[in-house]
Formats: C-alpha cells, structure tokens, sequence
DNA sequence: TCAAAAGTGTTATGAGTACACCCATGC
DNA sequence: GCATGGGTGTACTCATAACACTTTTGA
C-alpha cells in the first residue's frame, strides 16, 4: 500500500518516485506557530517576538519552536508559550489553546524544509511578556499594527484571526478571552472587538442568558464598576462549549 | 528570539534545552493522510486502502503517504488521492480538498517519528479504485463498517466526520458529494446521510433555493428521473462557498 | 389506478432586531 | 443633575417547522 507502509531504511515501494530515499534530502524540521490573542483597551492584541538572528533579523514573528523529540504539536505548543508569556506551566497547561494549520510550502523557509503546525490561543488581558532568552523581545502588538512579520507569519495570522471571529459565532470561546469573573459588558466588548462591529447591548445580552450554560452568574451581591455608571453582575464562563443556535455577526445575516 | 532562528546545524541558544541538536536525534517524518468520503446508496463511504507491509499488515487503513522533498503538504494530498483512487490528475486538481488538522503524538507510528496532516476530501461517487501498486487493496467502506484502522486513523476518521458534518451547516459544500448535475434531492440525501437525520423536503427546498449562490438551476427542460416518480428539475452547484444563515441540523436547536 | 417522488401553499412559532425606557453610580 | 454604563420591556420582522395538497412519472 501506501509509502506509510516503507519507512526510510526499508525497502522501496513502487508507489514511490523510484529513488526516493528519505536519508538522501534533509531531514523535514517541524515546529509549532503561536497566535496569541488578547483583547486591551477594546482593541485585539497579538503576541509577537523580536527575531535576534537571520534570517528576519530584526523583524517580528509569531512565537513558536521546534518539537522536542518525544513532544506533541500540543504540548511543544504550550510549552512555548509558557517560555514566551512568562505564564505558569499549570496556567499554560489550562489555556484554550487550538490547532489552527500546518503550514508546509517547501519555501516559506529561506534554509531548510520546515513544517510547522500553527495553534491559536486566547486569553485575558495579562502581564507584559518577559520575552525568551537570547536577547529576543517580546510584546503584544495591536492587530493592525502586526504586519510584515517573518516568513509567512502574516498569512498564518491573518488565518488564525479569520479562525477565531468565525468560532466567536457558534462556540462559547469568548469567554477565554476574559478574566476568571467578568460582566457581562465585557463580554460583549471581546465580541465587538473581534469582530470589529457594535452590537445591540440588550440583544446581546438576552442571547448571552438565553444559552444554557454559556455564563453562569456568581452568586450573592458582588458586582463590579468599570469606571462609572451602575455596577454590573458578575459571571463566569459556564460549562457549554457550543452555541446553538449560533451568535451570527451582522455582516453574515445581510443577505436575503 | 524562538528555536526556529535556530535551524539544525547552527549554533544553540538557550531557549532551547541544553544539548538539543536535530540531527542527535531521528529525523521527523511527514506524510499526508486522506479521508476522502463519498454518499453511495444513501450511505457515507469512506476510501481504505489495505496495508501490505508490517505494522499493521492486512488492516485497513486511510490512504496516504510521505511528503516529497519539495512538496507542500496539499500536494501530497491530491497526488496521493490520485494515485489511490485513479482519478486523472486533472480531476485530482480541481477537488474539494480542506486541511483536516495534523496528528502529531510521538508514538502513533511504532517505528518513528511520523508527523501527519489529514486532509478530507469530498467526492461523487465514484468508480471503484483501482489500489495503489504493491500489492496494495483499495475500496469505498461503509462508514459504519470502517473500525480498527490501522495507526490511529480510526481518530481521523472520527474527526473527519464530525468536521463534514458541520461543515455542512454553514458552507455550500454538500454539493460536492453530488454530479456536475444534480437534484435538489439528491443533494437533499447528501445532507440526510452525513447527518443521519430525515428533513423536511419542501423546507430544505426552499432554503436551498432561497440561498443565493448554492446552486444554480440548468436552462431549458432538461429533467432527470431517479426510477420512478415526477422527473426533477436539474442544478449545478453555485459559487457561493458560503451558507448565510446556515442550515442547522435538527439536533443542533433543539435547546432554547 | 396506485405508488413514488417532485413541487407549491399555508400557518404557527420562535428567534432576532430595533428602540424606548428605567436604574445605579461617579463627578 | 447629568453623563455613563447596566438592565428591562416590547413590538415588528423574518426564518423555520409542520403539514396539507397538487403534479408527473413508471408500473
């Protein structure tokens, strides 16, 4: 069957170009892409490092690394950042953390076949990163700012933000976006910030309630003021992952 | 900044552990996997193909294979799936193709290291394949009756099916389970047989028409008979790639 | 003439929208 | 008091669900 079946070292198939022989090209390096998403200041931030050597050097990327010999996509990713962030093993070991793509064009780096697994992942508002070792910065970066990145970071980007405004619609994930307890207008900002629109507050509201399991108040009378006006109630992320029906933005109801 | 400024052969930098070094350590392989599915006789099939060599011999198995040295990973996908289903390359080409996700954990081959990208494919139904060389099996399996597949396809194949089945809901892509032409019922069985559901004829009828884009209706007075019964009026697919608002499965509303 | 599949019509329900209005707090 | 955000009420619109009914073919 399949080249599965052969791996290198053993014989040949005849479902394989005659000659190939793994041991004779490069070995394929694999690593893992990170875009980290937060919301600050009702805008969307992506984490980005400083590239200390070339190629790119100078230019900002995604974080991200190789896999470790006996190391998952997940755990090398996850790993990772927790490098990058500055953030706990355990809290790295508890974040939403997706598989986005792989990204495998034999090009997209300039020394060597590198195929790497991009991920996603979303959190509340945190700390300025500490940056990795080796002289490297990191920081997050307003989306619209994040451009020009290294090797087809834009691109993988642009996918894992086009990814996440499209999980806002029918998953309960924007709560990964806030803080342990958050109101219910904050919420709302994560999704008018993704999504770059304003949405109804009332509307919003009811369809946020209305969804089993989506939030669930915190008991008793803590409330909390963003600033002034009335406090608000507080919740938590609740135990649904899924939204149904789904939570449409404007923009992909207008046909008709 | 990260390890990937790091590649095999140059030098170190401390975030990555000390004495790690590519080439200390088996290389990583990358292969394609391929769950390429199909609607016959109002049932999902899916493509095994048999394997002839250790592990696993004489199990069932997704076809695939390894990357070529300068191949993307989509490549490797539609060269594999015309090679195992002897589709002309040409036809191979134009198929719907979708990045399922990659499957990465260090002990899913028992010889080495093997990283692979699952790809999902949607097809017409097809002639029987003609298996890959060595002695290899090929042929279109019930999905109710596709278990116990080799490594750890029986996970992608899972993934695959529940990644169609909300695929459905939201983009135009049950059209190509069906013909170049086609019936609004058969496309209406497309839905029926992923989802495992009955709906509603003259609903879905209207829904599907009332899409802008999904389908387009083919001039003049051709009709098709299935056997028996009213002929149908013949479509072909549309070019919106995009259902808005979706087309929610039963299941998925009845909470409120 | 009957079964089977295509196609049309109609009504009730419920989700989503838009917008008016009241409440609680800081300044 | 007034600006600011939280929270409630309500009426209108539109998509969907459910189901009755007609049409056109093969046997």
């Amino acid at each position: 069957m399949g080249p599965r079946g052969t791996p290198p070292g053993e014989a040949m198939n005849d479902n394989r170009p005659a000659g190939y022989d793994p041991y004779a090209f490069e070995p394929f390096a694999v690593t893992v892409d990170l875009a980290v998403f937060t919301v600050r200041e009702s805008r969307l931030h992506v984490l980005l490092v400083e590239r200390g050597q070339e190629p790119y050097r100078g230019a900002w990327a995604l974080p991200g690394g190789f896999l470790l010999p006996r190391e998952s996509a997940e755990s090398a990713a996850r790993r990772e950042l927790a490098e990058e962030t500055g953030l706990t093993e355990q809290t790295a070991a508890d974040l939403h953390l997706e598989q986005l793509r792989t990204y495998s064009d034999p090009d997209r780096d300039p020394r060597m076949r590198v195929v790497s697994v991009a991920y996603t992942a979303l959190v509340p508002d945190l700390p300025e990163p500490r940056g990795g070792g080796d002289a490297a910065r990191a920081r997050w970066t307003p989306l619209a700012s994040a451009a020009r990145l290294a090797f087809d970071h834009d691109t993988i980007l642009a996918d894992a933000h086009s990814r996440i405004g499209a999980k806002l619609e029918y998953t309960c994930l924007a709560t990964a976006f806030c803080p342990r307890e958050f109101t219910l207008g904050e919420l709302q900002q994560v999704y008018e910030t993704v999504w770059g629109v304003e949405l109804d507050r009332p509307n919003f509201r009811r369809k946020v309630l209305a969804t089993p399991g989506f939030v669930e108040a915190v008991e008793g009378e803590p409330r909390r003021t963003g600033g002034r006006g009335k406090p608000a109630a507080l919740y938590r992320a609740g135990v649904a992952s899924a939204l149904h029906p789904p939570l449409l933005r404007p923009e992909g109801r207008q046909q008709t």
